[in-house]
DNA sequence: TATTGTTATACTCTATAACTATA
DNA sequence: TATAGTTATAGAGTATAACAATA
């Protein structure tokens, strides 16, 4: 890239940099908005996910996430302590948890979407119904996901 | 929201979570790709901004960056020890410091730029043109500047 | 020996408050 | 007293490696 062309870029011309951005100020705002269970980002998505596919082990909540196994363990352990979820062991291969939702975890995720939303009319009231579904389709195209492609270069 | 909503509820159609998510990936890919040079994604915006609106205070740059002025100073130190900014005292008011960007710091963007370029192409790899274009029109309405709306609730 | 989960640790980023020096 | 910049510190997120228990 040359000079000139360096000089003529608008600081935020790079989407990059607008995502890393933008995804950082939305992660400080819906921790802010579940602030008064205590809990992040993490803690909500893995309830969601709880909620939506039932029991499940830990290397599958894992996977499902793409988070990593340390920091898992760390949100299990918030919600475990706030009697939102449950790990128990699973009889057919000691070494595995079983992780689940209880009720009172349920009760959470419903205050969880409502701080969700408001967040949301927050950081996308400036967008109409029609460009949020568009972004959400971007968006969700987006990889951010280990690449396991083929190795075509480097 | 009732439960049988929360339940049909997919964990990614929460656009706020998954704005969090992929921009904190993106973020983290960011300062993997400056790596070499030992910054991240704050580093190549200031000298970015540098570039694009010539020597300033550290003040203009505070609101034009929209980070906190302890985050600004470290930035600065970083920049200034790897040569690539410098600061001088303002003599019309020498509580001022007049931040601008060295030769070096120049020559540091333009592999800043290729890095960026490097990563973009990794994370809006299954986009188009149009869609990544579109992409960043919708992601620059997303509102991340601190509201300064009239309270018409709470 | 491999796998599941845990602990410990280090590094980055964000945010706040207290401080220095100038005005 | 107010402002520009700095320092110190705390909190959250990410990432890695070492470890215990079980297979």
């Amino acid at each position: 890239m040359s000079v000139e062309e360096i000089q003529a870029a608008q600081t935020m011309d790079r989407l990059g940099l607008l995502l890393a951005h933008h995804g950082t100020v939305a992660q400080v705002r819906v921790r802010h908005a579940l602030g008064v269970t205590g809990f992040g980002a993490r803690h909500a998505v893995t309830l969601m996910h709880l909620a939506e596919s039932g029991p499940m082990g830990q290397q599958a909540l894992i996977e499902a996430l793409g988070v990593d196994p340390s920091v898992l363990v760390t949100v299990l352990n918030d919600l475990e302590r706030d009697g939102l979820a449950e790990r128990r062991r699973d009889p057919a291969d000691r070494r595995r948890h079983i992780v689940e939702m209880t009720e009172a975890g349920a009760g959470a995720l419903t205050r969880v979407h409502d701080a969700l939303t408001e967040v949301e009319r927050e950081l996308f009231g400036d967008l109409d119904q029609d460009e949020i579904e568009h972004l959400h389709r971007l968006l969700s195209r987006v990889r951010t996901t280990p690449e396991e492609q083929a190795c075509t270069e480097e």
